[in-house]
DNA sequence: ATTCTGACGTGGG
DNA sequence: CCCCACGCCAGAA
């Protein structure tokens, strides 16, 4: 078998490269790996993540930094009170200072 | 095998 | 500025 990175093998390790703190967008990680257009995939790449632990999926939102994939979390609040007990701030399940917060991976690596 | 939906994004009207 | 439609790829019915 080749440790050949996949999409989905490439979106968990820049989200587990995501800073504390700090969030990412779909289409930024799907950007990233070339696959701008392939942004749906990201999200299921990190749907599949629920398998793994260390994946910090509740710092991936959307463009508009909402949390789109709440529902994921098995929970209601769950991905907002993981994002604000890092310090995110969220409100009606968007966050606050997004564009602060945005970490690129396209730019930051 | 075909059809639809899905944690998105961008563009056009 | 708001709403609609399309494109992407993969998995499930």
């Amino acid at each position: 078998m080749k440790a050949e990175p996949n999409f989905f093998d490439k979106v968990y390790g820049v989200v587990k490269q995501i800073p504390y703190g700090r969030v990412t967008s779909y289409g930024a990680i799907a950007r990233y790996l070339g696959s701008s257009g392939s942004s749906r995939m990201v999200g299921w790449a990190l749907n599949n993540s629920h398998n793994l632990e260390d994946i910090p999926a509740q710092r991936v939102v959307n463009r508009l930094g909402m949390l789109t994939g709440k529902h994921h979390f098995g929970g209601t609040t769950a991905m907002q009170q993981l994002l604000e007990s890092e310090g995110v701030e969220v409100k009606e399940n968007q966050v606050q200072n997004f564009k602060e917060l945005f970490w690129d991976p396209a730019k930051e690596l």
